[in-house]
DNA sequence: GCGACTTTGTGCCTGCGTTCACAAGCGGCT
DNA sequence: AGCCGCTTGTGAACGCAGGCACAAAGTCGC
């Protein structure tokens, strides 16, 4: 047991148990021409997940000049297995050269298309507290970024005040505002009393991407896609380990906690 | 495809190549007595993100004066199959009454002493940002708190004043306050470039689980249980569902993308 | 130009997690 | 007291994801 992501085990809750599938998969045969886009089709979703860390370690790469890597060096720097590395990349098509590796670049831009960074997403963020903060200002991060180019509240004192650049509207106003700035994501950060209310609006208002960080169950139409962010499940799971782990405390002769003297991720310079 | 939690699927990222099973078993053999701490040994990673899904909407169950409950009803209000919430309830023990359903307060019990909340976990966040101050602010949270007990960030301007209720340390004093305030779990909300020298910084002072929001790989002996949370990658899995959506568009001929028929932004062209 | 070395891409196998389906058990009703 | 219906708990089957190991393929050196 070492590092562990947040995911690979939460809470997934799909309203219609019918193809809820983990396999992001549209059964529909290849059509005639390339491959990509049949191939875009039946990404997993956990590999989703490792391309958007590879992606930025790529990115960190690149700043450094970097411009090449070997599965290896990337599987090392990302904490995943180089095999697995390997066969998430080729989900996306095979771009890297036998004998040298894959050109930092090129993995990047192949990268992003698939995850859809090409075409750049608007954000909105609605609820303008801590956390609103946070992620209104979170505007540029590592690989290109997704522009938060609407914020909403309930709160009359915010209502045109300006955070991180973007002035503050009213929850009431999510409709024409977020179909006037094309909005695809939208980002809830309200209390939970108020986040079902607001997820409705999004919907309403055509977003099919939600980021939840209300600690709710949302209920949406299939169509939607919403990803939840529980601050507390994730302390809860830590919880879990502290307890097992000081109850596992006393088995004194278990095998030896062995250092990380591995053969592996030495030499590699991380981006600290 | 409906609504998907954050995990399932992201980026686990051990350290140790043998011993990353995703069940979380010391193979030891039961000890004499009760069954139960053998049981809580085996239980999987992605259940015990679920209990505390469960937990979280028990307590409110319990507010409204809920005396019992059947995994039906529970698994809709959690958003997951009854099937897979009475196995995951298994786990932990039999407390369900054949013919009846759960008591939500037994239930409540038993789930909070797998999760180890029974003793109070004292939290450290790391990094007074916007981010680090929601994260103080978070203070009392459904099903009982996690309480933080200490901040800590490297701006001289923040040193002792008070965020939350908790006056701010600097990060040099991380390890004998940790020591003194007996911190379990660490929460790192920094800048990427000084999460590593702020991770190294807990375990030195004996922190075993963090959770890190910062972008950035985390070296940790094995020792160490690191949950990650990353916003990025979030919105960039959401992007990924958007392109996909946007692509399997000019599928016209599909089932009618029915109810709030808001104009969505179909007819998108695909990234290339 | 050819051989040897390196690294990719992937088929196969293993194992976990999810789901199904049913037997066991309990309360209520007659 | 005995039966009936409901709900739990779980054995078994299925399917996806992860990891191994190797063949394919390309580069570098001679």
């Amino acid at each position: 047991m070492a590092q562990r992501g947040q995911s690979d085990a939460a809470g997934r809750t799909p309203r219609a148990p019918a193809e809820n599938a983990s396999e992001i998969t549209t059964p529909m045969p290849a059509i005639g021409g390339n491959g990509l886009r049949d191939r875009a089709r039946a990404i997993p979703e956990a590999a989703v997940a490792r391309l958007a860390v590879y992606l930025r370690v790529l990115s960190g790469m690149r700043e450094q000049g970097v411009g090449s890597v070997s599965s290896e060096e990337l599987s090392v720097a990302a904490g995943v297995n180089s095999a697995k590395l390997r066969k998430d990349l080729s989900y996306i098509g095979s771009y890297g050269t036998r004998g040298v590796g894959y050109e930092v670049e090129v993995l990047i831009d192949q990268i992003e298309r698939v995850l859809g960074l090409t075409r750049e997403q608007s954000v909105a963020v609605v609820g303008i507290g801590n956390l609103g903060h946070a992620l209104a200002n979170y505007g540029g991060f590592p690989g290109r970024g997704f522009p938060v180019t609407a914020l909403f509240d309930v709160d009359a004192d915010l209502m045109g005040v300006p955070v991180g650049g973007i002035p503050v509207d009213h929850i009431d106003d999510i409709p024409t505002v977020c179909a006037a700035r094309e909005i695809t994501i939208g980002v809830i950060a309200t209390p939970p009393a108020s986040a079902q209310a607001v997820c409705d609006r999004l919907v309403q208002a055509g977003v099919e991407c939600i980021l939840n960080f209300a600690p709710v169950v949302l209920q949406v139409p299939e169509t939607v896609e919403v990803r939840k962010v529980d601050l507390a499940v994730e302390l809860q799971i830590l919880s879990f380990h502290v307890a097992r782990r000081a109850d596992s405390a006393p088995d004194v002769d278990a095998p030896a906690p062995r250092v990380n003297g591995l053969p592996r991720n030495n030499g590699v310079v991380m981006p600290r």
